[in-house]
RNA sequence: GGGGCGUUAGUUCAGUUGGCUAGAAUAUUCGCCUGUCACGCGAAAGGUCACGGGUUCGAGUCCCGUACGCCCCGCCA
């Protein structure tokens, strides 16, 4: 292989007829004739056919490969119309395979929707080589580039924000994370840069934007998840208007770059009162029916919104956040009409009193909201007294806004795309899932590695934390999994309601209870520990554990085992290592087949083969002939 | 948190009133083929029917439970 020639991408060779050039990429379809095979070659402009003559390494699908050749004229009946590349193809003189491609876990030709979504996303980097997904890719990377200029062109700057942060209590649940330097306290990731973009406003950056990665705690749904990215703004010494159109040039040049139609331009602005009697909702789909085929987008604004709504008494949070019976609809931070400052100061008609906030919809969709700030202290003060708070509630909330509010802060407004969202009625794909990268299932789990997974449990020790599940602990039940896992051995775990006897253990794992080895802590005369292991079924005989040991055993104090072990009693598994502590194991259980016990926790079991018991739990050699039973 | 639906070869799915030695397509492996473009032809291999119970002479199929997934509602300043 020449290494001097630099790479030439697929639809790149049209131009290069009758030179010799070198193609990398994928395997995209092989098609062996005997003394000729076609390979398709794929890279991410696109494919073109090759001509093998002379075969060299073996070819699999999805292969990554490497090859030389000249590019040739098809002859004329053979012209592809279907493909950029149609007109010709490569003659290929060398090749060589760059990684070989094993037998494909999900197909990735289709365009995926017929494929289960969980396996799709547990190999994503596959999923993401169709066509479909790597078109989206693109399109979103060139639509947020296309917005981003369109904000440096009207003269924004773009300032990063920071994601560990304080939480807001009022609103969706924050995520929180733990604080290795101060113990048991926690940043929230941010639900939205609100207030920092606010206070940006107060430094005098004038016009900021972002695109803001935001996240909240809240269930998923086809149209939102855990994380998502706002292309967030605010701006300085403005009114709605110059706020809403500043957006709207922006969205609609970027719509236009990805090559997407407007049903109208400018986008039609809709009081609040009159979508919910027309349309029955505060977002709502104008489009026709062809319209909805061609997948034109309509965008609408909705403004005049009530700033309050009364508080909901069936809803716990929202009677948890209001003290007074009234929430915010949208935004404690927007300001009020001018001509309902009067009634918002004196917290008069609280119901009447309508709020700066724009929201932008489309195609039935909320894709965008903001509104003018409350930049006076006195009139954010009066939307937290409206909501009950008292003075010093509200200061602990709020109070360093309301400082920074104090200290020259202009007139300001902003707004926050949901660019998720609308990548996803531009690609007119059903789900946000289709639009992100690495998205996670319904459930939060993530795509590729599965998180959520267990901390380590000296981890969560430097972090000051415990993980308590219900009441018992969950650090014995974590080393075990460890241990197990690092053996790589098969077992099942098994999560049931909280047990206490043996009886009810065996009961709720439906396994007889002479499988399940009874792990008692025994004390020597000097203190030590022992564990002996024996069924459930039976009763120690201490004379002859005592015997086997070779020492006067006694049990363990069931409070001593507890605060020691950081177990139940009942809940010991038959680890003895786990614990730093000898194990013995009743002979009985050398010809079991299978053991099951519960793992740490009254409410979690294991099952697994009694031989990868005895292989893990390294219990004293001495045990296999020793009977331990009355 | 409430409700609905689902889980059978690597993948997508069939599988009748309970009789199965569980099929198809595609992918994989091997063989044949010089003009295909989702090439074609032939053969092989591939399954703990999600998991755990129950009913039954007999369960992929019926019943109960669990896990996981998807959808709707709730929640999402």
């Amino acid at each position: 292989m020449n290494p001097n020639l630099s790479r030439t991408l697929t639809a790149q060779a049209n131009e290069k007829v009758g030179e010799t050039i070198k193609l990398q990429g994928w395997v995209d379809t092989l098609r062996d004739h005997g003394r000729v095979t076609f390979v398709d070659l794929r890279d991410k402009l696109g494919i073109i056919q090759c001509v093998i003559t002379k075969k060299g390494d073996k070819l699999s699908d999805e292969s990554v490969i490497e090859i030389i050749g000249k590019v040739n004229k098809r002859p004329e009946n053979s012209v592809n119309k279907d493909l950029v590349t149609g007109t010709i193809e490569i003659d290929v003189s060398e090749y060589k395979v760059l990684n070989k491609c094993k037998e494909l876990p999900i197909p990735v030709k289709s365009d995926g929707y017929e494929i289960d979504e969980e396996l799709r996303l547990k190999y994503r980097y596959l999923d993401l080589r169709r066509e479909r997904m790597h078109n989206i890719l693109v399109m979103r990377s060139n639509f947020v580039r296309s917005l981003r200029e369109g904000f440096f062109e009207q003269d924004f700057t773009e300032v990063e924000t920071p994601l560990l942060s304080m939480g807001t209590s009022e609103g969706a649940r924050n995520f929180l994370v733990p604080s290795r330097m101060a113990p048991g306290k926690f940043y929230a990731l941010p639900q939205s840069p609100q207030q920092y973009k606010q206070l940006l406003m107060t430094a005098g950056v004038d016009r900021y934007f972002q695109l803001a990665r935001c996240i909240r705690d809240e269930d998923l749904k086809f149209d939102r998840g855990f994380e998502f990215t706002q292309l967030d703004l605010e701006m300085s010494f403005v009114n709605e208007s110059e706020v809403m159109s500043a957006v709207e040039n922006s969205v609609k040049a970027a719509v236009k770059a990805v090559g997407s139609k407007l049903k109208e331009d400018p986008f039609p602005v809709i009081p609040y009162d009159e979508a919910i009697k027309k349309y029955g909702a505060d977002k709502f789909d104008l489009r026709t029916e062809e319209e909805k085929k061609a997948n034109v987008l309509a965008f609408a604004w909705v403004v005049k919104f009530p700033f309050f709504k009364k508080v909901d008494r069936k809803d716990a949070s929202e009677v948890e956040e209001s003290r007074s019976g009234w929430v915010f609809t949208h935004n404690p931070f927007s300001k009020p009409v001018d001509e309902h400052i009067e009634w918002h100061l004196k917290g008069e008609n609280i119901d009447k009193i309508m709020t700066t906030q724009y929201d932008l919809v489309c195609n039935g969709l909320e894709v965008g909201g903001g509104s003018i700030r409350a930049h006076d202290p006195e009139v954010l003060k009066a939307t937290y007294k409206i909501m009950g708070y008292s003075e010093e509630d509200m200061m602990k909330a709020i109070g360093h806004m309301v400082k920074a509010f104090e200290l020259g802060t202009p007139p300001h407004g902003g707004l926050a795309l949901g660019v998720d969202r609308i990548i996803m009625l531009l690609a007119n794909e059903q789900s946000l899932k289709e639009t992100i990268a690495f998205p996670m299932t319904r459930r939060g789990r993530t795509s590729v590695m599965d998180a959520p997974s267990i901390a380590n449990p000296d981890h969560l020790k430097e972090l000051g934390l415990a993980v308590n599940i219900g009441e018992e602990s969950d650090v014995i039940f974590v080393r075990l999994k460890r241990l197990l896992d690092s053996e790589d051995v098969k077992y099942e775990v098994i999560e049931h309601r909280s047990v206490k006897t043996s009886e009810e253990a065996a009961e709720v794992r439906n396994t007889p209870m002479d499988i399940a080895p009874k792990a008692m802590i025994l004390t020597k005369p000097d203190g030590g520990l022992v564990m002996v292991c024996i069924p459930a079924d039976k009763k120690l005989d201490m004379k002859k554990a005592s015997a086997v040991v070779g020492e006067k055993l006694k049990f363990a104090d069931p409070e001593f085992v507890e605060s020691e072990l950081g177990v139940k009693v009942g809940a010991v598994p038959p680890f003895g290592k786990l614990f730093e502590i000898e194990t013995y194991i009743d002979k009985s259980f050398w010809e079991k087949e299978k053991v099951a016990f519960n793992a740490g926790r009254r409410d979690r079991s294991i099952i697994m083969k009694a031989s990868d018991l005895i292989k893990i739990a390294e219990p004293n050699p001495v045990s296999k002939d020793s009977d331990f039973k009355q």
